[in-house]
RNA sequence: CGGGGCGUGGCGCAGCUUGGUAGCGCGGGUGCUUUGGGAGCACUAGGUCGCAGGUUCGAAUCCUGUCGCCCCGACCA
């Protein structure tokens, strides 16, 4: 029950918005007293937030536990061993690396958690040894800690901040996919209990492996990600993963010349798809655009890269990352950058200067041969757009010169074909072309992988199966943004006065606001009230404060608790004032109605939004 | 790490260009009045101006260095 007295509460709310905060969440998590800062990226949750982490936990916990994951908790400081085994920790230690580590007094290497494969990964080697005991789900709640390369917006991107992880294990692929989907259903119905509007997305994997992935997207416009959607909702994607269908080309008039080789065009100084476009009449789906790039691996190699896309089309990064690590990472390790490819690179090989702005996708490989570390040739990738192009215009491959009519085969062989383009906004979807993509801004807060045997792989974490085989655990992971998920409610539920918390995390569910203290009517119905809803189960918190009216409805606004009782004027004849705290509706009633009333609201908002 | 900006009582800021012994609003304390939407009046406490050097008779102010914080990019729950 823990029932409580704002005096007593250690409130202080500001009046101004802080300087550190940006964004709507972070500023009125500050202003109503929920967080302060200790340090960039790490906070203090006050009472009233801790209560707010604890109730969303709760949920959490009953719907895991409901799927049957089991509940534990595994150490934060972790050693550098366990890391090396999993061949993770020079990528998480060193350079952009995101694991804070230390020595002990014995100058052994720990690390201080930012996830917990390798551990759970060590566990499960130790103690699964027969297809007999799996699948198992195995879930933590625990301070996370990563040293983030830039911080922001409070809760949302901290250095140290709750997180839910959970781990499974099983005999077999089919097993994996059933409880991946028994986590998706589950995610679902915590984001909906909590009061969130989440949508599912399909996303990538990332560093942390793994086939299939999808992530939980609380949606606000403050969010970091880009969500693309089909109108009728059975598409939807991280940018950096969504598909979708280009535009048709506008087909090149005059088609392929001088037998696909192409006819030179003067074009000086128009290095831009525009300046060729608005100066020859050209439209940007006539033209091919080559971009060079630079990827450097792990074991501290480099490869120049070349990349055709039509010239209406944008890379999309994430999916050139998937397609060169899938080339280079066996022989090279981790690719750790893609960067355009600079002048002073091409210098510093010892090279001469390359055509930029005037390059074709025939670009010869001679030109990086004599470069002083990277190898003698480009790695060459062509965007499906591009590929398709019956006739082009491209760069000729040396300044002030383009080619009109160019063709694939005539120029050069294309390349090996993918899907390189970022996807856009009104792009035509893949799974029904009368569907336009529409976009929308997004909170990732959840996040589900199929692992696969990578990490078991790596740690030898085996089981040995009915044939009596032993054979690499499958494994998934999931995880919820738990601090996260608490600012992207309020991101998501707030107006100009304040948080409006969904009632089934708000840190009370109640507040009974006496107008004047000194008034022993109102005094002595405000306790009558505060001890009647206490009893009837509901969690209030009470304003007995010694401040005016206004200050004290301004706080309950800020505060975001759902339901405020007044107690003022006509606390004598027994009536009381009920205000929702989201949409702002009042009511007067008598006292004695109150309880009735208020615990019949209570209890249906206590499960939150109808589950998707 | 690259780019941009900011450090002045608890919070939000002015003062800095043109050096001369620190100010405003909010907040805190005491008293009186007020008491349904961040009250009024009076009194009061609280700052070696992030830190360290330097220039100067004199530095919040000019110079150098350094630390911290915020914003834009790469990363992620």
């Amino acid at each position: 029950m823990n029932p409580m007295r704002v005096s007593r509460l250690m409130l202080v709310t500001l009046r101004d918005d802080p300087a550190e905060a940006e964004i709507p969440s972070h500023k009125l998590l500050l202003r109503a007293g929920y967080i302060r800062r200790v340090s960039s990226g790490i906070y203090a949750y006050l009472p009233l937030l801790w209560r707010v982490l604890q109730k969303i936990s709760a949920i959490v916990r009953e719907e895991l536990n409901a799927t049957g994951a089991l509940e534990t908790l595994l150490p934060q400081l972790q050693p550098a061993d366990l890391w090396q085994r999993s061949g993770r920790w020079a990528g998480y230690t060193a350079g952009e690396g995101i694991m804070f580590h230390l020595q002990d007094r014995q100058g052994r290497e720990l690390g201080l958690g930012p996830t917990h494969e390798e551990v759970i990964t060590a566990l499960a080697a130790d103690l699964l040894r027969s297809y007999r005991q799996l699948p198992v789900n195995l879930y933590q709640i625990q301070t996370k800690f990563r040293d983030e390369i830039r911080p922001r917006f409070g809760l949302m991107r901290g250095r140290e901040f709750i997180m839910k992880d959970a781990y499974s294990f099983h005999a077999d692929e089919a097993s994996l996919k059933e409880t991946y989907a028994a986590m998706d259903r589950a995610y679902r119905r915590i984001f909906s209990r909590c009061g969130l509007r989440a949508v599912a997305v399909e996303a990538d994997s990332g560093a942390i492996g793994g086939s299939a992935s999808q992530e939980f997207m609380v949606t606000a416009d403050a969010g970091e990600d880009l969500i693309l959607t089909s109108a009728d909702g059975s598409y939807a994607a991280n940018q950096e993963r969504a598909v979708s269908l280009a535009p048709a080309a506008v087909v090149l008039p005059g088609g392929a010349r001088a037998a696909g080789h192409g006819e030179t065009l003067a074009t000086p100084s128009q290095t831009s798809i525009e300046d060729l476009c608005t100066a020859h009449g050209f439209d940007p789906t006539q033209m091919l655009k080559v971009l060079l790039l630079l990827a450097r691996f792990e074991d501290g190699s480099q490869q120049p890269l070349l990349v055709s896309l039509r010239g209406d089309q944008q890379l999309n990064e994430v999916k050139l990352t998937n397609a060169v690590t899938a080339r280079c990472s066996g022989q090279h390790g981790a690719l750790l950058e893609l960067a355009p490819l600079s002048v002073d690179a091409v210098a510093k090989e010892g090279l001469d200067p390359l055509p930029f702005g005037f390059m074709g996708p025939h670009l010869e490989d001679a030109l990086v041969a004599g470069a002083r570390s990277w190898p003698p040739r480009f790695l060459r990738f062509a965007d499906t757009t591009a590929a398709e192009l019956e006739a082009f215009v491209c760069g000729a491959n040396r300044v002030d010169a383009h080619l009109v009519g160019a063709t694939w085969d005539s120029l050069c062989a294309c390349p090996e074909t993918l899907d390189l383009r970022a996807a856009q906004p009104g792009d035509r979807c893949q799974h029904d072309p009368d569907q336009v993509l529409v976009a929308s801004r997004g909170i990732e807060v959840g996040h589900i992988f199929q692992l696969g045997r990578k990490y078991s792989e790596a740690l030898q974490a085996t089981f040995t199966n009915e044939a009596g085989v032993e054979e690499a655990l499958w494994m998934g992971c999931y995880g919820i943004g738990v601090s996260r998920l608490a600012q992207s409610a309020v991101e998501q539920h707030h107006d100009a006065h304040g948080i409006c918390w969904p009632t089934a995390i708000a840190p009370y569910e109640a507040i009974v606001v006496m107008a004047n203290v000194a008034d022993a009517s109102q005094k002595d119905l405000g306790e009558q009230i505060y001890a009647d809803l206490q009893a009837a189960g509901i969690e209030v918190l009470l304003d007995d404060r010694d401040e005016r009216a206004g200050v004290k409805f301004k706080d309950a606004d800020l505060l975001g608790i759902p339901w405020r009782v007044v107690v003022g004027r006509g606390a004598a004849a027994g009536q009381v004032e009920l205000v929702q705290r989201a949409g702002g509706v009042k009511q007067d009633l008598p006292a004695d109605a109150l309880k009735a009333v208020l615990v019949g609201a209570i209890e249906a908002e206590r499960a939150g939004l109808p589950a998707v």
